[in-house]
DNA sequence: TATGAATGAGCGTTCATTCAT
DNA sequence: CATGAATGAACGCTCATTCAT
């Protein structure tokens, strides 16, 4: 699925490559950046250090990319692409599922995703100095957004007054909890235990603002507490 | 307040300002700082410009901050600093108020605090790769972690199997939405739905995660399946 | 007397000197541009060499001149002012002199001053490729077409159809003359042997395409076939 | 026709032209060498930019030309052996005319020559100095030299004292006021009168330091004046 | 033989830091 | 103490040249 916003041209990769050679140079270039990421930080990044790592020379390096920050803009698109896929991935496994469900999986998607290689996410958050990166976040947050937003309107026994809003928030809080939790360096296991939160939070969450589906009509009469604030504060904006 | 954990000596102003002049020319180094942070980013930030820009020479500079890496660290002290104070002053405030109302001044103390001047937040959250940032955003946690716990566990509606992990969670979640909601760059209207629905969501999980106390004896007799989730949850950790 | 084109801001060194200390250094880095122009030529002419040689470092030479094009830019400038400044001179000194006198003077001029330091005037001859020079250029000639347009009208015993013609012709064929007769590398005698032979030519044009003037009404009666010869060609423009 | 002056041997084609294959493609890499020339400079002028220009590879480039400065060497002399062989051609075909037909004749070529293709013209002069140029330019001079000293030698009108330096004198007027007007720039009807006037101003040079020749016996015992004061100037030398 | 990807020395330029004034 | 000119290591990037294919 393509990106709604076209990356600027002289943020490519001058070449694309054709052969399996040049694709295994130019994951090793990208490997190399996140390595030297790792170890250095991205102040302390050079080409130079990277083409050695990847086992190029320079040069080479910038026949791939026309300058540091393509490169960034290149790793951090290849990242956000294969984030997103796996998100689209669990979206459409879900479709029709319960909300609950729902919001799980998605949760257990987004933290497998970001908690695989660890220090990779952290040298990747890091990056992003470097970047231009407002239309990257923008295209990648758009197509989550889309592909959560369907999911969603699947469910059958939720909807929503202002899906839309619903979504953001759920996406923006799932997201950040993740970064927060990141930030602060929690050992495994409290690791685990905010995941676990995180997915009471957004499931509390979702049965606050959700609709009372057709199929459910019983509780449409008798609306929580929650439920009410939660509709006027989404009225009232 | 002291900080729980000292920064490493070398990463502290030279000088510690006991003149009203020392303090005028730290603040006008700070805010310069903060201003060629908005104007240019954090990679074409030099000394000379921050220099220029406070109207001292680079030299009284280095005076105050022995490196560039010191500026930072001073900066991102500063704020940390004044955020947690705030969130230590509605904390306060707070106490022996009901669950609900507690969560609703924590969202919006930190939301005030990170949108009153966007640029500022967005600046300071771009200065951080400069910055071998552990150790501060450990010890702004710990200072925010400690006063929240106090305050919910002054509620009289609530009381928490493990107050640590929600506190936990729930800053992790309120922290990062922020942060999310700011990287999107949501309009001042949507900005605000989504502080809103943040609270909502908040208050849901407080109310999902909390213990009937002792003064409402009713509610622990019929908990909702909600809650019996998550404390399961909790107690699987 | 100040050029009639300004030029480029961007190409003019970064600080005036005000101070003897300045004055010094930019006088070492001119001379050591010159040095390693001769030494090396112009391809492998490199900011760093220049600044050694002038005995300070790169850094310096960046707060004198923004780029290595703005070290050129000055350098011709400079020249082509010291250049314009003798002729000046010339050509005041010669006010009212016979035409003859006047073209023997702005030779001898000329060639003095190309001469004087042969290595430099071929060093400059091979920098302006460098150089976005043609403003430069203009603006010495302009000075000079207008010092020496200014002396020949002051001359007692000619006057011109069109001196603007006659004297642009003439200050192309002396400086081309100069020029050519360098490239040529020739010999001490043959190259004083061209001088004169350039006087004797440049009088012999004076002499052809003057008008006789007031003061030698006899000459006007009786025009040489060359005159003849010569006015038709201005007048068939 | 060879020059005199063999060139230094790495500065020639590795391979002479033997197939009209080879011919074109070193017709290519001449012209897009002079196309890059005009477009970009000297000094951004790249082997990888003429090859793509001219429709081959860099390493077929380097079969024609062991490197860079080869290219310029070939260009320049290709040029130089063109041009000489038009001013020749001039001088066989004036052979016997009159010295002042012969003049104009061989500015006329000359400023034609230059001016057909400004830009072509232009960029060479530009790319002289990547060049160590001095061999080619004698040997060019020489061989113009000995056309035009053969040519003046058979004027039926006139004979000289010293035709070597009046011939030097003769050509370095000619080539360096042609450069000079080129650089000025100037609008193609001020280039026209400049050309006319540098006719005027060659033949009355010419005029002025020949010495009548057997056929004309009666200037011999009335000199003018111009061509007394010429004559005690080569004579001094 | 032609190709063009790869090389890496070397360039122009920046900027944190020092220290003479 | 304050200043800001001077320093020079280090960076991003280019491009003449080579050589495996």
């Amino acid at each position: 699925m393509p990106m709604e916003t076209a990356p600027p041209r002289h943020l490519t990769p001058r070449r694309r490559p054709r052969q399996a050679r040049a694709t295994a140079t130019l994951d090793a270039i990208f490997e190399a950046t996140i390595q030297v990421l790792i170890a250095v930080g991205p102040n302390r990044l050079t080409t130079t250090r990277v083409a050695e790592r990847a086992g190029v020379s320079v040069g080479t390096m910038y026949q791939y990319f026309p300058h540091k920050q393509a490169l960034f803009y290149a790793l951090n698109e290849r990242y956000l692409d294969a984030l997103a896929e796996r998100v689209e991935g669990t979206c459409r496994a879900m479709q029709g599922a319960p909300i609950g469900q729902m919001v799980e999986a998605l949760v257990a998607t987004y933290w497998s995703a970001k908690t695989e290689r660890p220090e990779v996410t952290r040298a990747l958050y890091r990056s992003v100095v470097e970047l231009d990166n407002g239309a990257l976040i923008d295209a990648f947050a758009r197509r989550v957004d889309r592909a959560t937003a369907e999911m969603f309107a699947s469910a059958p026994d939720a909807t929503f007054a202002d899906l839309q809003t619903v979504n953001l928030t759920l996406l923006a809080s799932i997201f950040g909890t993740v970064r927060s939790a990141f930030e602060r360096n929690l050992p495994e296991l409290q690791g685990e235990a905010v995941k676990r939160q995180l997915i009471t939070m957004c499931r509390a969450y979702m049965e606050t603002v959700k609709l009372p589906s057709h199929e459910s009509e019983a509780a449409k009469k008798n609306p929580s507490p929650g439920q009410e604030a939660a509709l006027a504060g989404i009225g009232k904006s």
